[in-house]
DNA sequence: GCCATGTATGTCATATTCGACATAGCGCAA
DNA sequence: TTGCGCTATGTCGAATATGACATACATGGC
């Protein structure tokens, strides 16, 4: 049994309802936390070469300055949704954020 | 006043806060929703090719088919979370899913 | 040392999204 | 026509994400 990496993963903030579906969606969630972490470096790296601060970029998008925190260091509890709202707010385009996403391949 | 446009989006089921939300925001805005799309068709697309139902599909995701559903037509109710989600669980991989993102260029 | 600026982390009430279910529509074969 | 498989749409209570706020931490100038 992964009892270990279900405890890591847990110990993440990932839920993981019970063994068998632990292994049968082990594989998606991987890809899918590294692609929030993939489009959430790119949500610092942006905003840090346009120059704004953690809290200018909460008022564009009408949110927080700890909710910019979290959702830079893809917290679970930050959706994707809110992050590419975010690339967008920050001037991405889609080509720049499919760029982001490839950076997830592998793993 | 873009009254008309701004009512074009609620009606569609846009929240919209209020006229200079609207102007600051529609950008942005229209730009998640063709990103929304892009994504939409691409899993109804994946998930024809792969000969799944949409009630075969969640019950891979643990989801139901009406969930389905309305993530194909990219209903407003559905997270850019679980169309990500809905991808890879299908076997999209990062650059299956760059291109699809890249189709919401233009606009 | 102190203060200012920026970032991290935790908590909360509220808002949004969830899966589930019911049910309607649609195309097609018997 | 009826029946069947698949998809669409609407509505729930439950689950999750939200912005706001407080507060801790880090770095750098004074």
């Amino acid at each position: 049994m992964k009892q270990t990496k279900k405890a890591r993963l847990e110990a993440a903030g990932w839920r993981v309802s019970d063994a068998a579906a632990f292994l049968g969606l082990s594989d998606e969630e991987r890809r899918f936390v590294e692609l929030k972490l993939a489009l959430a470096s790119g949500v610092r790296q942006l905003r840090e070469r346009r120059g704004l601060t953690q809290a200018a970029l909460a008022k564009q998008l009408r949110s927080s300055q700890s909710r910019v925190a979290k959702m830079e260091a893809a917290d679970t509890s930050v959706s994707l949704d809110l992050m590419m709202r975010s690339l967008l707010s920050i001037g991405a385009t889609p080509r720049d954020i499919a760029k982001l996403i490839r950076k997830a391949e592998a793993a």
